[in-house]
Order: C-alpha cells, then structure tokens, then sequence
DNA sequence: GCGCGGTAAGTTGTGCACAATTGAATTGTG
DNA sequence: CACAATTCAATTGTGCACAACTTACCGCGC
C-alpha cells in the first residue's frame, strides 16, 4: 500500500494558504475602499488603461466572463465603471472607467505597501518570490 | 495625484495566479478520484490522522465551519467520511474516513508529482518555494 | 444574399471562502 | 447550585471561480 502524500511537504497547500492569507490582509484596507480583492484587480487593470473589452480583462487576469460578468456588473452598480456595447461589434462591450471610478486609484495607491509591510520578507526576496512565482504560474498554463 | 500601483507588479497578484492555476493542474486529476481540492486537503488531513473534530480540521486548513461543514456533509454524501457526535462533549463532531475514504489514499499518492512534474522548477526550487511560502504566510498571519 | 463556423458576453449551476448569526452544550465563577 | 461567558458546529448571505450552455453577432465562402 503506497503511502498518502503528506500536507505540510506540498507547494501547492503553501500557495492555497499564502495566497489566501494575502488577500485577508488586503481586505480590511480595500474594505475602506468598498472593493473585494478580484473587484481591485480590475479596477487596477483599468486604471492602467481603458476602456477595455471583457475578453481582454479576462485575459489579462486569468479569469472568464462567467466571474467577470456578474462582477462588472456590480461594479456598474456602485458607479465605478460603465458598460457600453461597441457600435462597429455589437459582440463585444466596452468597460468604461466613470470618473468616481477613476479618482478611486490615488486612494488605492498606498495598498500594495501593506503587504510588503506584513510579509517579513526583504524587499529582494518579495521580487525574487515574485519572478518565481510568475515563472511557475507560465509553466503550469502551459501543462494545463 | 498618486501613481495607481501596477498589476503586473504585485506579489499578491502572483500569488493569487500562481494558486490557481496549481489547483488547476489538480483538477483533472482529482476529477478521477471525484475530489475536489479543497475536498481533497480535508482527506489528506484525515489520512494522517482520525477521527479528528471540524475545529482541528479547520485549524490544520484554516478554514471555518461555514466552510467545512457544507464539504464535509458532501463528502460523508459520497460515502468517504462519516460524523459522529461525540459522546463525551455533545458539541463536537468527530469526523472519521469510512474503509472506501481509507483505501482512496492509495490512488492519491501520486498526485503531487503531478506538479512537480508540470513547475518547470527544479525540486530545490520548489523546496525553496515552499518554505519561503509558510515564511510568508506565518507572517501574514501574525499582521493579520 | 445565405449559410455556417467562430467569437463575445451573459446565464446557470456547483462548490468553495468568509463574515455574521444561531443554537446547543460546556465551563467557570460567585 | 445558578447563570453568565465561552465553545463548537451549523446556518445564512454575499461574492468569487469555473464548467457548461445559450444567445447574439461577425465574417468568410459559396
């Protein structure tokens, strides 16, 4: 009879956990701010450029429209962005940024200090976990 | 007016890809088993050690009883677990693996070479990773 | 022009996460 | 003993993830 894998020897728990743990201590910070954690992921892809289709956010964040629909559309509710249909593909829509929308980032640029503060991590080894990380992340869509 | 951090910049953000897309290599092949990975963490836990109580597995995982309790009522659905109150103190529920829930971990032992296999990091790499992970997550804990 | 494969967004259904609350059982303290 | 505070599991409600499906629309080939 072969032996069960142990929990504490596997990488992928350790992501599950640090990940999650990550995104508690975002929380309380983007509470402030009225935004869940992927509801912040977009917004920070939009602050960055806009407008953008729903097809290009999703890829850009890994997620697709059956997650990206319902957010977007609570995003509209609270007034931080505007959802139109294009004129020349009336296929696609065109997420707007509303200005409330996009007076938000000055108060979210402070965020990502938080985690760096709570990590207990050099500066270095932040940038070094993450280049592995993203390094892991091409290879595993790759298997996939 | 302050600089919205970028996206591709962030640890959290790495993290949070990173974590998905390891439980999306697992799915495939927990599918086999008919587990999800959240349900599969659970058993791994019980592997290593039962009966245990919901509070012990929730503090192993660090997930809470409103989400433990609905996976645990599935997986006793599926015939791997059962719940027993406990006799001694009529608030806890002991959860133990059936014999079917037993001789499952045989066919899970080969399920984290999956992952290693798909990382296209060497095994140091991956050791490295997995314990600057707990590092961090240990951390984040405490900040939180 | 017509059909047809392909594409974009939305919908439905399942299963986590997590906050907040509930209800029952136990423990601690006067 | 009485009873308030605590503990444990379950429940309720919200918001992701993700698979599977639907609907509307585009563009290509004929």
């Amino acid at each position: 009879m072969t032996e069960a894998p142990r929990l504490d020897r596997q990488v992928c728990f350790a992501l599950y956990s640090a990940s999650r743990a990550a995104t508690a201590v975002y929380r309380p910070v983007l509470e402030d701010l009225g935004l869940t954690y992927p509801q912040y992921l977009v917004m920070l892809v939009l602050w960055e450029s806009e407008p953008k289709g729903v097809k290009e956010l999703g890829e850009e964040l890994g997620l697709d429209s059956g997650t990206l629909s319902p957010l977007l559309k609570r995003l509209e509710a609270m007034g931080l962005v505007e959802r139109r249909r294009s004129g020349e593909d009336e296929r696609r829509v065109a997420v707007h940024l509303t200005p409330t929308g996009r007076s938000l980032s000055s108060k979210a640029s402070g965020i990502p200090r938080h985690l760096a503060d709570a990590a207990g991590l050099s500066s270095e080894e932040l940038e070094q976990l993450r280049t592995t990380l993203e390094r892991l992340t091409e290879a595993l869509h790759r298997a996939h």
